[in-house]
RNA sequence: CGGGGAGUAGCGCAGCCUGGUAGCGCACUACACUGGGGGUGUAGGGGCCGCAGGUUCGAAUCCUGUCUCUCCGACCA
């Protein structure tokens, strides 16, 4: 992409209303917009992070065996009425009148819906088990949004539901999410660690979160720094109950579940850090199929409610998770796997028609190769060119200006690190479509 | 919802106390210079001073109401 094409509005000034590191970032890098408080425009280069955290996740509830559906945002009241919840939820929920005067309102979460959908439809315990996935746009009416996307009112979230015959193959349900969850968070280049958890309002009596490190978290944690380990050389084997053991082993706790007297982590072992929810898993059983009369035929003949847990990840959160977890100073430091583009290239010469020409054939040369590459190719001075490049974080820039060209060489900088190394052209776009 | 702060150009802000031609920096436009870490100069464009009402000869400024944003607390992916 050209960036004299594209739509890229950067900040050089901080926005008076964005505290955190994040918030601050995302707007200055032009990747969103607000429209009321929570509640944000996407502009492309935030879109393209938010699509390739969702396709991560995506591909991770493929491989863990849930099937992607899609439900909508406007839910009717009248099921909410028949799970208890629409009294329950409490001024959280936005209501909505229809024309009509039916009542209506848009998710904060799905489980209604997704329960009443699988009840009219199965039948018998040969359907199960079943997992049902959908990403899609939520509704929280937080009294206070805050920190950007991370707390917005409308966030993008993915939600699964698992059914089960027993409680004993619901665990089974949970331990297969369970893995995938390490395995999104760990392909994201982030330290995510689960928590044992409180169930909340969603109700049940298994349940983790999977925070990620970062020193801006909204809560303290702790942690045995084992985890440290398993994070940096993430490598998940066996059965899933064993890696799920493997993982709910050292201990984890957030502040409200931490108990100084029962922790028995050597002093020098505990970690004491701040994490952001990024995940939170549940199994519990029975509390929706059970209301709402989602029940199968078992192989024994009488009908029982199915076992049922749900799934969560906030998508749009975690872009601003990863943010917290990786910028310094000048800005963001993708991780490449979620970054909006891997390569941005610098034109440090845009008045020199030999600069330009170079510039040109080695931004086509990495786009045949499908190098996901910004091509900055205005007349912008070089100072303004790095400083916008750090500041949008993308993993490899590569400068090229008269002085390399003389030479023959492009200047490569990695982001991440800092390392600084000439190139011939040929070698940086072998390495880069490696 | 309780307690603070703030709405003036795209962004960051001054002006308000003490009413009288709406300003500054950045960004933007044009031209010239510059050209490896947000460069320099010259000339420009851009405002229902959040909204409504009131006081006044006259309101960004004073008064009343209202909406919005934001920070701290309780709640949450």
């Amino acid at each position: 992409m050209r960036m004299s094409r594209y739509f890229l509005p950067t900040l050089k000034e901080n926005p008076a209303e964005a505290q955190i590191a994040s918030h601050r970032l995302m707007l200055r890098a032009g990747m969103v917009r607000q429209g009321a408080a929570g509640i944000y425009s996407w502009l492309p280069l935030g879109l393209r992070v938010l699509k390739k955290i969702e396709q991560i996740v995506r591909e991770e509830q493929d491989r863990a065996g849930a099937l992607e559906v899609l439900m909508p945002t406007i839910q009717s009241a009248d099921l909410w009425s028949e799970s208890g919840r629409y009294d329950d939820y409490g001024k959280e929920m936005l209501r909505i009148t229809d024309r009509h005067g039916r009542e209506m309102l848009y998710g904060p979460t799905n489980e209604e819906l997704i329960t009443d959908i699988f009840r009219r439809e199965v039948k018998s315990y040969r359907d199960l088990p079943k997992n049902l996935y959908h990403i899609q746009w939520k509704f929280r009416d937080e009294i206070r949004p805050r920190f950007g996307v991370m707390r917005g009112r409308e966030f993008l979230m993915k939600d699964a539901y698992s059914f089960d015959l027993t409680a004993e193959d619901g665990v089974k349900s949970y331990n297969a999410m369970f893995v995938a969850y390490l395995r999104t968070f760990a392909r994201m280049g982030l330290t995510a660690i689960p928590m044992r958890a409180d169930t909340g309002p969603i109700g049940g009596d298994l349940s983790h979160e999977f925070l990620i490190i970062a020193e801006t978290g909204e809560s303290e944690v702790f942690f045995h720094n084992k985890f440290n380990d398993m994070s940096d050389n993430f490598k998940v084997s066996g059965d899933h109950a064993t890696i799920v053991a493997e993982w709910t082993e050292p201990y984890a706790a957030t502040e409200e579940m931490h108990d100084e007297d029962s922790c028995s982590v050597a002093e020098g072992e505990l970690v004491r850090g701040r994490g952001i929810e990024v995940g939170h898993i549940f199994f519990f059983g029975d509390k929706y199929s059970k209301p709402l009369n989602a029940v199968v035929q078992g192989p024994e003949g009488p009908p029982s409610a199915v076992q049922m847990g749900s799934y969560g990840i906030g998508v749009s959160r975690l872009v601003g998770g990863i943010i917290e977890a990786s910028h310094d100073d000048n800005g963001i430091i993708w991780p490449e796997a979620v970054a909006p583009f891997k390569v941005g290239l610098m034109n440090l010469g845009p008045k020199k028609e030999d600069c330009v020409e170079f510039c040109d054939k080695l931004y086509a040369d990495l786009e045949a190769a499908g190098v996901e590459v910004l091509y900055d190719d205005r007349k912008d001075g070089a100072g303004a060119k790095f400083a916008n490049m750090d500041l949008i974080g993308l993993p490899w820039q590569v400068a090229v200006g008269p002085r390399g060209l003389k030479n023959g060489v492009v200047e490569v900088k990695n982001r991440a690190t800092g390392e600084k190394r000439e190139l011939t052209p040929e070698a940086f776009l072998a390495e880069m479509a490696a």
